[in-house]
RNA sequence: UGGGGCGUCGUCAAGUGGCAAGACACAUGGUUUUGGUCCAUGCAUUCGCAGGUUCGAAUCCUGCCGCCCCAGCCA
């Protein structure tokens, strides 16, 4: 491990001690030293099944998750069931296949809002036996009306006062389907001028005669997040219960709720930032627009937020783990830049990935000394920065496929790539100098004659003579084909949601296909999860949807940086 | 402008009365058989603003300014 390393990780990977602990760990390290919760750390996510998980939800995982893991406590995953109208089994299964793929591990702890209809049922009961839950006759349009505004205060409900006995007959005849939905609320009975809009009488029970992917139709009643999330946290035991910062006006009833029931443990909730990227959109509500437009190929493509969409692009879990250690937990609204989740891909990727030559957009090269019909295995490192990965051979023949962008007729100075008399060195190969320019009619460049010098195998001259340039190279007989997919940013803009509607700020270039790409003969196999560094390309890997033996798709999952792409920007 | 939050480098983010960590980005130079990696250097006399307390303030006090959230029978 270099010292660089080491620095990070006692940065970005707070231990229980002396490094700088983030607000929430700080609050639950303190807990667990004044011997709150008899010493237990249970977290959650309660994930509503009504969408794919994105990055922002990776960083709540993990932070939850983390959390747990750091401080010997448990974590659980609870689903949040309480909308049967919006919600699917196809979310259930993908939630849970993101959530394992990213490492937070559950174990036998899974859990639904729905398992607890019952006990949330008894508790209603409680409330209003109690004198503080009342059934609501009130429509919706009423409800708002009564409700008053952020200014003034709310007036009672005409039902406030009905008697005990009434409320639970009512709340007995909603149950069992009596009534049509809209007729009745269940209403908590807390204070209509409360400053906090949630504390006016909010609902704890609406009627939705409509069926639940768990319960089925037992239930023509379901509970409202606020009364149904808390009361699944003490339920289950949850000590710290985490959230985003919207959720911090709902604390006081969160509160309310646990201060007034029965429940077997007190939970406290604490609320941080949510994760903002740049060059793209979180909400689900915009996700879905996307795929339900058809401006993305669905949950998973490549170009979306998605955790499904990210590891097909070709992310690892471990660098999304690094990216959200790195972020770090604040409760500062903020929007992080997509530069420092695609560092983290580089990071990790030039470690572990091998590399290999392949030309994406081919220019033919026939070296005109190079003895006819002959052909060499050339040993080729399969990555620098670790010598365990070892060496391959790779054919080399006479007439070979370079990259087209690195002939130029032209060039400008500093362009120490191939020139019409310059020498550039072929990867592992040789030194070849350009002699000749061969057009088609219309004037494009469509081959390069070349001269080799056998005295410099293996990429150095003997002499001593140095090169400036050197290029990957796929020799045409030997070459494998495949089609590859470079994927950009989704959204051109870094905030594609400010100054207009956020589909105009679409990146019309954000998916670039190409056909008849050529790889070095190895890749031939490539199969499910392959993942390599294409030389001076950037890293890719096979499409988990498309690729099949005999038609190699791949992504592109993040370019190399380019200094070169710079230099030549600037001019 | 009723309530609840938040304002430290371009972006994240430490710091919690003793004199501004780190990462990404950016810039420059070096190394290099990837214009990759790596290495070196630079990058907040200043912490939203204005006062005040103090020997000393990003940290404490007062006032102001800005941004986010809340008026779904969504979560």
């Amino acid at each position: 491990m270099t010292s660089e390393s080491k620095r990070d990780q006692k940065n970005d990977t707070p231990e229980t001690g002396d490094e700088s602990l983030d607000f929430i760990r700080t609050i639950v390290s303190a807990d667990l030293e004044a011997g709150k919760n008899e010493g237990r750390i249970q977290t959650r996510f309660p994930p509503e099944p009504n969408g794919y998980l994105h990055i922002g939800h990776a960083k709540a995982i993990l932070i939850s998750y983390g959390i747990a893991q750091q401080f010997g406590g448990k974590f659980n995953l609870r689903f949040d069931d309480t909308n049967p109208e919006k919600e699917e089994v196809e979310y259930v299964d993908s939630i849970m296949r993101d959530m394992r793929w990213l490492g937070a591990e559950w174990e036998d702890r899974l859990f639904h809002a729905s398992d607890y209809f019952g006990t949330l049922y008894e508790w209603a009961q409680h409330l209003i036996r109690e004198g503080k839950a009342y059934v609501c006759s009130l429509d919706g349009e009423q409800m708002r009306e009564y409700r008053g505004t952020v200014k003034e205060p709310g007036r009672p409900s005409p039902d406030r006062e009905r008697p005990a006995e009434e409320s639970l007959e009512l709340l007995e005849g909603m149950r069992t389907g009596e009534f049509p939905e809209g007729a009745y609320t269940l209403r908590a009975k807390i204070d209509m001028a409360h400053a906090n809009m949630l504390m006016r009488d909010p609902l704890l029970y609406r009627i939705r005669k409509a069926h639940h992917h768990r319960t089925g139709d037992a239930w023509n009643i379901y509970p409202m997040y606020d009364y149904a999330h808390g009361q699944s946290d003490a339920i289950e035991g949850i000590t710290h219960s985490l959230c985003s910062l919207e959720f911090e006006v709902h604390r006081p009833l969160y509160e309310w709720f646990i201060e007034n029931l029965p429940v077997p443990y007190k939970p406290r909730q604490i609320e941080f930032a949510r994760l903002n990227l740049t060059y793209t959109v979180m909400s689900k509500r915009k996700l879905l627009q996307l795929v339900e437009e058809d401006r993305v190929g669905g949950w998973d493509d490549p170009r979306m937020p998605t955790i499904c969409g990210l590891r097909r692009l070709g992310y690892t879990s471990e660098s999304i783990r690094r990216f959200c250690d790195r972020i770090g937990v604040a409760k500062r609204d903020s929007t992080v830049d997509l530069d420092l989740l695609k560092w983290s891909l580089r990071e990790e990727l030039n470690r572990t990935a091998d590399r290999v030559m392949a030309v994406l957009r081919p220019l033919k090269v026939v070296i005109t000394n190079y003895p006819e019909g002959q052909v060499e295995d050339i040993e080729c490192v399969n990555n620098p920065e670790d010598e365990s990965a070892g060496t391959r051979m790779v054919p080399f023949s006479g007439e070979l496929w370079i990259e087209q962008d690195d002939f130029r007729e032209e060039a400008p100075r500093k362009f120490f790539r191939l020139k019409p008399g310059a020498e550039v060195r072929l990867k592992h190969a040789y030194f070849i100098k350009c002699d000749e320019v061969i057009k088609d009619d219309a004037g494009n460049v469509i081959e390069l004659r070349c001269s080799y010098d056998p005295e410099t195998r293996g990429g150095n001259s003997p002499d001593g003579r140095k090169v400036k340039g050197t290029l990957q190279w796929v020799s045409t007989r030997h070459a494998v084909e495949a089609e590859v997919r470079l994927y950009d940013n989704l959204f051109r803009e870094p905030f594609p949601e400010e100054g207009g509607h956020f589909l105009e700020n679409l990146n019309p270039n954000s998916l670039e296909v190409l056909t008849g790409c050529k790889l070095e003969p190895g890749l031939a196999e490539a199969g499910d999860g392959f993942r390599c560094q294409f030389m001076r390309h950037g890293y890719f890997c096979t499409d988990s949807v498309d690729n099949k033996p005999g038609a190699l798709v791949f992504n592109r999952t993040v370019t190399l940086k380019d200094r070169w792409a710079k230099i030549e920007a600037k001019k």
